[in-house]
DNA sequence: AAAACTATTGACATATATAGAATAGTGTGC
DNA sequence: GCACACTATTCTATATATGTCAATAGTTTT
């Protein structure tokens, strides 16, 4: 089986180009959350069909919890569980502290920088194919 | 010490925020060689150079050495020893192949999805600040 | 001939991602 | 009352990516 991300799924899936997510995508789940929690505390599990609805799909559960938990030890974001009954087990409820509104801000600087570069790389690309 | 990259940069520097690479712009690395190469042919040494002036700066050596190599053995670029003597040890020469342009093309759209998620992140992060 | 620069490779450590199972509560149909 | 589907989170094993530094080696400068 081929290398599933970065370097060879390009070339992997001829014909059948299947449901790849890049690096990128992944790369941009910390900034994806934050906003979402700075707009209002969600749970994990809301937060995942959140992604969805941004196209950040394909993105496994692990990895958002995962990330949540990793953001939480930096004091980025707090969690209580939820005491509210709902339709299922217990939940937390994460929401954004301030050193996360920081860390935000130090993330959107570096989405403006990385803009910058993909366009720069984007004109470079057609330049010479048109 | 605290984690260098991806989660735990922001909070790190305070006062000094030193130069640091985000996950980003490392994961942009590919299309960049890419890019670059299928412009001309170009050895690694020259590559690293023609980085900075992206704006890529910061990125080990060895990163991007090794990420030729790889890209070799996947075939999207091919070297030899430049035989041209040079101020010094014997480089080689790396050029894109066929299939090479075709990642580079996959990359473009990859990269054209990615700008619109991040123009979209953005937005909903300058929303309610100003 | 030491030092500085050009150029590439290798080995090892750490970080992050993927996949899937484990745990567990709730609701539905039978 | 129990099989099944759905909600919700965690854990563990493994694969892959990335960071860091040393090693190698030729060339030019002092």
């Amino acid at each position: 089986m081929m290398p599933r991300h970065r370097r060879g799924w390009v070339m992997g899936g001829f014909g059948a180009p299947p449901e790849r997510r890049s690096p990128l995508t992944v790369s941009l789940l910390e900034p994806a959350l934050l906003v979402l929690l700075k707009e209002q505390p969600r749970h994990g599990y809301t937060l995942l069909s959140d992604l969805e609805t941004w196209g950040m799909t394909f993105i496994h559960p692990s990895v958002v919890y995962r990330t949540l938990r990793d953001m939480e030890s930096l004091e980025w974001v707090q969690s209580d569980w939820d005491t509210a009954q709902t339709q299922g087990p217990p939940r937390r409820t994460y929401r954004l502290t301030a050193q996360g509104e920081e860390a935000l801000q130090y993330w959107q600087r570096e989405l403006e920088k990385t803009q910058g570069l993909i366009s720069q790389l984007l004109e470079r690309m057609t330049k010479e194919r048109r």
